[in-house]
DNA sequence: GACTTAATTGCGACTGAGTTGCACAAAATT
DNA sequence: AATTTTGTGCAACTCAGTCGCAATTAAGTC
């Protein structure tokens, strides 16, 4: 029987790699960078980034890049903002609707930059 | 007579390279990377660097991180948010004042992702 | 104007997140 | 089992941005 991580519309095998990047999004409440999660991996760099990559265009995560120059990943979960604070680079998962009135626009990502609670 | 950038704060000179900068930020109707201008600039790209992070420091523009792993900057006007178009990679000035209920927070920066009209 | 000095600059070397080429390994297909 | 397709590790690479340092320049003082 074969193995896939989505079977209607992916032909990604579900490898020890993948299983652990999923695993370890899945754990998380906010978005994680490479960086964050390396010493947890036994996988080589460019293995997580193409992995990465693959997922992102299965629409299986979401990615976004911080003001740290760093991309940050998480699993696609209902449109959420996320806010990052300038000072502690704290990633925060907003759970706020945020409208905005763009028609003709599709809105597929909303970064909100500031200085969190803590640190102003 | 002491020239300077803004009297009032900053102990800024008024170089040439500054008033280059500076000449073409207000030009623009939109952000701008270094690559968008290094062509009409005649200083080295560690100058442009250093002055972008001086003005910052007095408040003078706003800077943040596309999707192409850019930096885009502006001169500092009424806060609006900014578009980032996925595909195409176009940035656009919004100006709909889109509030957030975070009162906890300091919002400097609202960067919105998607598909412009062109591109969806 | 000429003198002084701290701020600014150009240059080249460097950094570090992310990418790529390639040969080898593991699945899947026949 | 042999072939084809997909995934992986490794090392080399890319490229926006940064840094150290010696040379230059703006601005204040005479
Ligand atoms: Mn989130
Ligand atoms: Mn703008
Ligand atoms: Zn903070
Ligand atoms: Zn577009």
């Amino acid at each position: 029987m074969k193995k896939e991580i989505n079977p209607d519309t992916s032909s990604l095998k579900l490898t020890t790699a993948r299983k652990a990047i999923l695993e370890i999004l899945h754990h998380s409440k906010h978005p994680l960078s490479y960086e964050d999660i390396k010493n947890s991996l036994l996988m080589d760099k460019a293995t997580f980034y193409r992995n990465i990559a693959k997922f992102e265009e299965e629409g299986l995560i979401d990615s976004f890049e911080s003001s740290d120059k760093k991309r940050y990943f998480e699993l696609r979960k209902s449109p959420h903002a996320h806010f990052i604070c300038k000072v502690c680079q704290k990633i925060e998962c907003m759970n706020l609707p945020c409208t905005f009135e763009m028609e003709a626009y599709t809105i597929e990502n909303v970064i909100i930059k500031g200085k969190c609670p803590h640190c102003r």
